[in-house]
DNA sequence: GCTTGACCTTCCATCTACTGGAAGGAGCAT
DNA sequence: ATGCTCCTTCCAGTAGATGGAAGGTCAAGC
């Protein structure tokens, strides 16, 4: 199986693949002419690291990922704690993202979005107002 | 003023004011000695990046509300226009995630976290399964 | 006058996770 | 032989900084 072929079985663009191969996540072997042979197991692989990265987690995480994956005495508290930390970190950057949509939500209700150079964004851009994300708007 | 008071008075380091001169956001005059003399308008334009860098404006979109808000003649309308379209990817990304969330909770309760190998988190990404973002959690 | 230390300068490398493109080889059909 | 598609490697670039090396400047202390 070439490249082209892993890449449709997998969904993972071909560039991404060499990718993959060139930091050690996959080693498939060489056909004689230099091609790269992919073998049903890289494919699974590959198709492996495009869901855990669909999931959000690192390029690391899922050296990891695989190596418990290939790993027949791996205990799965170890894949578990991966899980949760990466879901904290998820949660993390939710909650970042709606303390700064609600204040962005307030910043635009507030401009007029006229003709008029007035604008409460630019006015609270030039404040430097963090109070909003302290007080008015709960999550 | 120095580069280290402006960092002070801004509260961004002085790599990322250097960065940011190198990249046309600001343009502080020299010292004879080659120092870096930062006027209050400098400080006052590094403080307005900070905060619109916090609620998550790209470099781009922080050069055209820097254009704006120094163009006494601008509209209202145009500032408007640029925080909806971030309000807008904002939301995209928080309900990726939450959707990512919902899929990393599941298999999460799913996986016993215990000293043997079996483990359903391991299952799902080898098994390539998108369903859980199409049916199980809502949001 | 000399050294020490804090501060400043530029330049180059590194990070994440790819992606784009150039230059050239391999394989197959005509 | 030609053309076309697929494959190869290698280099550069993306966003937005950040780290560090090598070296200039300045004020204080002895």
């Amino acid at each position: 199986m070439n490249i082209g072929e892993a890449s449709e079985a997998s969904g993972l663009p071909a560039k991404t693949i060499r990718y993959y191969e060139e930091i050690g996540l996959i080693r498939p072997r060489r056909d004689t002419n230099g091609y790269r042979a992919f073998k049903a197991g890289d494919v699974h692989k590959l198709a492996f690291l495009a869901r855990a990265r669909a999931l959000g987690f690192s390029i690391e995480e899922c050296r990891a990922l695989l190596g418990l994956y290939e790993d027949e005495t791996r205990a799965s508290e170890n894949v578990k704690a991966l899980a949760q930390e990466h879901l904290h970190r998820v949660d993390t950057k939710i909650a970042e993202l709606k303390a700064l949509r609600a204040t962005l939500d307030e910043l635009i209700a507030a401009c007029a979005g006229d003709h008029r150079p007035d604008c409460p964004i630019l006015a609270d851009l030039a404040a430097g107002n963090a109070s909003r994300e302290e007080n008015g708007g709960a999550n």
